[in-house]
DNA sequence: ATATTATTTAGCTATCTTGCTAATTATTTT
DNA sequence: AAAATAATTAGCAAGATAGCTAAATAATAT
């Protein structure tokens, strides 16, 4: 569990409380997770919506330290911090208890 | 940790991490858990806005389920169902471990 | 070089959220 | 009964979010 100070504390909070919030958002970051790693095609053709609304989705969580992305050739491989998520969700819930 | 179906523990995600994606409503909740119980003007004191604006941030988090109201006399005493917290995030901790 | 494929970015509209002030409800005090 | 107190609800404006289609970028294949 890595040691992190207030602010960025509060900043990763933020950030990731509200990627969280969209649950196709959820959706996906589960999804990477479990299938380790996932090209964009591969999320925007398991989702109901249009390629660019995932996209952004994408954006989203990467924005929010969620997800990794790198290039390889023409795709975009995401894979998720699962650590981040892990550890903030049980800093969080230790609060509660 | 109680037992919960997919369709509700996928509405109470829903709500809870809605619910958590706000700052002020997050402070609220961890301030009203740290006290045990607090009055909606307790509340309403410690934070910069106005009362109507944490009188909604306060709705909203009942809504979620993640705090209760109960009223008493012309004042609403709030607390923290913080067990369901904890309960969501360690499961959701569970799901990227 | 051109066409195709993978993906994002731009631009738009509709909806949701948040914050405010003013008005309202409910309860207690005088 | 009137005034005061505790809190919410109503109504509005500003900003954010989410979805779409169309256009752009980047890499590969022909």
């Amino acid at each position: 569990m890595a040691k992190l100070d207030g602010i960025k504390e509060i900043k990763i909070a933020d950030d990731v409380f509200a990627a969280l919030a969209h649950p196709m958002r959820r959706q996906i970051l589960l999804s990477i997770h479990h299938r380790g790693t996932a090209k964009a095609g591969d999320i925007a053709a398991r989702f109901d919506c249009t390629w660019p609304t995932t996209s952004r989705h994408l954006a989203t969580l990467v924005e929010s330290g969620l997800l990794s992305a790198k290039k390889q050739g023409r795709e975009r491989i995401y894979s998720a911090n699962s650590d981040l998520l892990s550890d903030l969700l049980h800093r969080w819930a230790a609060h509660f208890e």
